[in-house]
DNA sequence: GGCGCTCTTTAAAACTTTTTAATTTCACTT
DNA sequence: AAGTGAAATTAAAAAGTTTTAAAGAGCGCC
């Protein structure tokens, strides 16, 4: 590298002031047409490069948007982060990803790294147990946030989720139709407002069933393959004799169609199993995953596009917005054997 | 928010100046520690927030680095980005991450923008033709890169990456040590150096063992669990009838097996296949997964270190790295059946 | 030739921090 | 009381961009 190529070089190499290049650069109608091209032509020949941090110094808008999940390396937010990104891309803000692995600590580092780099906004899963004020940190320093999965309560900001308690009541209600009536729940816990969510739908269907449900079927647990392989012990020495299983997701159920394997049980024949989300991985496990769709691409998408909406001051999006999720049947769950 | 707290907020209400400020939030020697603590009390009084961006105007230095692969959410990259960030992490460095999915251009949008921002280094895993240059805009603009998993031809820079043609024929040679002597190779490209090489290294294999390689037997094809299950068809429609698999990675594999199981044959028994990575995944599969350790982590906390010595202009790591891999057996590899 | 008009360009301030040389302060010594 | 030296603080410049008011240029018209 020879030298530092800035506004100035560009202004001083045409005889023009930095003013002028500025504007041009910026494609302000305030130039004329042929001294724009001119300039363009030349920042371009000597390798131009925007200085992003001194124009937001200027401008206080960065171009960056944080955003911070429990696990990016999880399907299940990996889907969700797809969509953000396109979105985003197509708008030409840089994002900056960040895990929180459920530490509210490394979540309110991460807030403040984003603060001191003049992040634009944020889009997070908030951690267990994240304390409202975090959340204010961001919007009362101009940075505005937005909840994606899960939910903080008392906040005055957007909200989107799926539906949980209606998308583990179809898997249920599924499973119910088809003869089943000792159904375990595995994965997951209550510490969640999802969590909560789900264990009520869970509940609220077995009840509209006239099933007694027995506290002993909920076998909570981290939200992974391995925890679902791992569940599989538990499940098949219950006393009460599950013929079915709702998982918390499809990792769990997948690990659960493992274990169950590993035990000389057939999944989808002895055992019916459903997931959640309907990863891409669902449809081709074996056997194939019966699952509910939680519109993962939605969420992602139309969280991105509330921020961007508040970022150019239009129209709030405050409050909760729920996805309806869908059923996929496929082969993991069949009829109860008489 | 009220009015926006700066260096000169606090110096005022204290009756200082902002160099003083300045000096004892940096915990410059050259304040006195009684002012210090005041300083520092009222920083945190008034919610003040460290400007990076201003900060990094003078210094040249934002904190920033920035990581590009192929793709976050594929699990092997997944495990050596966590190895990045922890090791990152303990230095209080930002990063920044991306998806090129082997878009040159997308690659090349994001070095741009890593530069605009004045990223402190790049860490990428290069997509499939990438051009030389690219490499060179960041280096010229004094962004130090560091190579992983891939390899560009012809450049000076650090590469860290696991040896593959090593670690294909430790697979290939274990399947032949089984007396498998059908072999296949399934998934993967020649078009990147690590396909390049792996292929070599089940050629070098085979031909060791005085086995005459067959070209029909290289079935090509994405690196992903979907494409290992549709490769199932060709596979076992192969006229002469491969006995095992050599995979290109744990995902390949496990869709490879899932389609054999599709077709009513029994992975493991009925075909032997071997995986590369040695991903989480691997060890809890059906039937669990023999494969090869490709030293993820290594590589990701090895690469993340050579960025940082460089960075703090310590010796430099120029050139190429090879992590050795080992093997993994498991019960998806078994005997000939004679 | 002077006036008014539009179209371009520019000067200068602002954004917030860091850094270095210079200044101030203060306790001691002689 | 003056001088010394060390310790603490500060003034001022610098980093690269954007923005706004103002200056300048060019032109037609009376």
């Amino acid at each position: 590298m020879v030298q530092k190529v800035k506004l100035s070089t560009i202004a001083y190499s045409l005889g023009l002031s930095t003013a002028t290049v500025s504007l041009a650069l910026r494609d302000s109608p305030l130039v004329a047409d042929a001294t724009r091209e001119r300039i363009k032509e030349q920042a371009r020949a000597l390798g131009y490069i925007y200085n992003r941090r001194a124009a937001s110094l200027r401008t206080s808008r960065s171009g960056i948007i944080g955003v911070v999940v429990h696990d990016i390396m999880n399907p299940f937010y990996a889907e969700i982060l797809r969509a953000i990104e396109s979105e985003l891309d197509r708008n030409r803000q840089t994002f900056i990803l960040s895990n929180h692995y459920d530490s509210v600590e490394k979540q309110r580092n991460f807030i403040e790294t984003l603060l001191q780099l003049g992040g634009d906004g944020v889009i997070m899963s908030p951690a267990i147990g994240t304390p409202k004020d975090d959340i204010l940190l961001a919007e009362d320093n101009n940075m505005p946030a937005i909840l994606i999965a899960r939910t903080v309560d008392d906040l005055d900001v957007p909200i989107f989720r799926g539906d949980d308690a209606y998308g583990i009541a179809l898997a249920t209600n599924h499973l119910i139709g088809l003869g089943h009536r000792v159904i375990a729940m595995v994965g997951g816990t209550d510490q969640t407002s999802t969590g909560r969510h789900r264990y009520e739908g869970y509940v609220a269907a077995l009840e509209k069933a006239n099933i007694k449900v027995d506290s002993n079927l909920r076998i909570p647990g981290p939200r992974t393959k391995q925890a679902g392989f791992e569940a599989a012990v538990n499940f098949l020495s219950l006393p009460q004799k599950p013929t079915a299983a709702v998982c918390w997701n499809d990792l769990v159920a997948i690990g659960l169609m493992n274990g169950i394997a590993r035990a000389g049980l057939v999944p989808g024949k002895d055992v019916s199993v459903t997931g959640y989300d309907d990863l891409e991985e669902a449809s081709i496990a074996t056997p194939s995953l019966t699952t509910v769709w939680n519109g993962q691409s939605e969420v992602g998408r139309m969280a991105a596009r509330a921020l961007l909406d508040k970022l150019n001051g239009s129209s709030e999006a405050d409050g909760l917005h729920l996805i309806r999720p869908e059923m996929r049947i496929r082969q993991s769950t069949t009829p109860l054997k008489p």
